[in-house]
DNA sequence: TTTTTTGTTGATTGACGAGTCAATAAACTT
DNA sequence: AAGTTTATTGACTCGTCAATCAACAAAAAA
């Protein structure tokens, strides 16, 4: 049975039921068992791959970021001028692929892993980073020294919308999100301009 | 050694070391052998009295939202106008009562808690509720129609707040916060008065 | 004074779960 | 063909922890 070349399939596998799994229990507290199963495989095997389940949240978190990073990343590269690129961070952030129940669950409970496990807040100190070196880049041309200020409330703003995601019931709704931020923007520019 | 009447102070005593123990655990996994413990106790007494440990969550829970409450209605008492309760509901928002390590850290869990907890959704939902109506109801005689978007957007970034807050070293800088949430709400008034 | 209620804990149970290990098997290398 | 590496799992170890129980102590009630 062994094929060879298994094991980035496998982590993949993991790395996506763990999401699933932390997403549909809501916590940190799923087991490597449920984990494996969804990913069709044994709990040793999975231990094999990641050898730790602390490992496994690590690496799921890693691949949330990174899908964000590029939708990020690809919005920009579209974007023109720099409201156009405010706009695009902002539906990026809350695109159908990031603002998911699985997906915001998953960061909330980053969030809390973050208080214990070192490199779980490093990782989110640097997503909070580049989101807000990419805000304020953004920001600078139409804001000027208010950039700073002006992507700090639009960052707090962001996690919260997310927070609140989190309790909503129903689908969620990321255009409604992306507009509440945007009206945010606007008023801050306005009052800039008086 | 039995004194009567023990009962109130040692429930209490553990919805204090409840506290405690997960802001300083960072998560919801701590045993009922620690919170006994910091409570002076033994494990077995904290389930005489609370039954599971969930209830002692849930205790905990609504000892921090009353907390909260009872401050948000002191400052709305002692408010002048509109603007004054408006600024009253930040203020107790991020007082140091409020806005410090412990309790926004189990703030925080309590949020996960609400993932799974059916309970602790609905303590949570009554919080918003009652965020989001003292909000509108000051901002209606200075906002007009324009409150209730002003409302969420500003109880999406106490919360974004709140959370950022949770990553932060350092101590907690309620003013900071404030000055902030302050200054979105200033901008959205600017706005709608053009 | 007997009985009941309230407070309190050490010891135990029972379940669960992370991580390990030994064993099996298929591929790939030499 | 022999040896090595990669894939895979069932069974097991070891620890932890929520919850229970039996027992004891002291106050209050009868």
């Amino acid at each position: 049975m062994p094929k060879l070349g298994m094991e980035p399939i496998r982590k993949a596998a993991l790395v996506k039921a763990t999401i699933v799994e932390i997403g549909r229990v809501g916590s940190l507290d799923v087991t490597v068992s449920q984990i494996a199963k969804r990913a069709g495989m044994s709990p040793a095997l999975a231990h094999h791959y990641f050898g730790s389940k602390e490992e496994m949240f690590l690496a799921a978190m890693r691949h949330i970021m990174t899908l964000y990073g590029a939708e990020v990343r690809g919005a920009l590269a579209a974007a023109e001028g720099p409201e156009g690129r405010i706009r695009g961070i902002l539906r990026a952030s809350f695109s159908p692929g990031n603002f998911r129940r699985e997906a915001v669950g998953a960061w909330l409970n980053f969030w809390v892993l973050a208080q214990s496990v070192p490199e779980a807040k490093r990782l989110l100190a640097v997503y909070q980073r580049r989101l807000r070196s990419n805000l304020v880049s953004a920001l600078r041309p139409i804001a000027g020294e208010r950039a700073e200020g002006i992507a700090d409330s639009l960052g707090a703003m962001i996690d919260g919308l997310y927070l609140r995601e989190v309790l909503k019931s129903g689908a969620p709704d990321g255009a409604a999100a992306v507009a509440l931020a945007l009206r945010h923007l606007e008023a801050e520019l306005v009052r800039g301009a008086v």
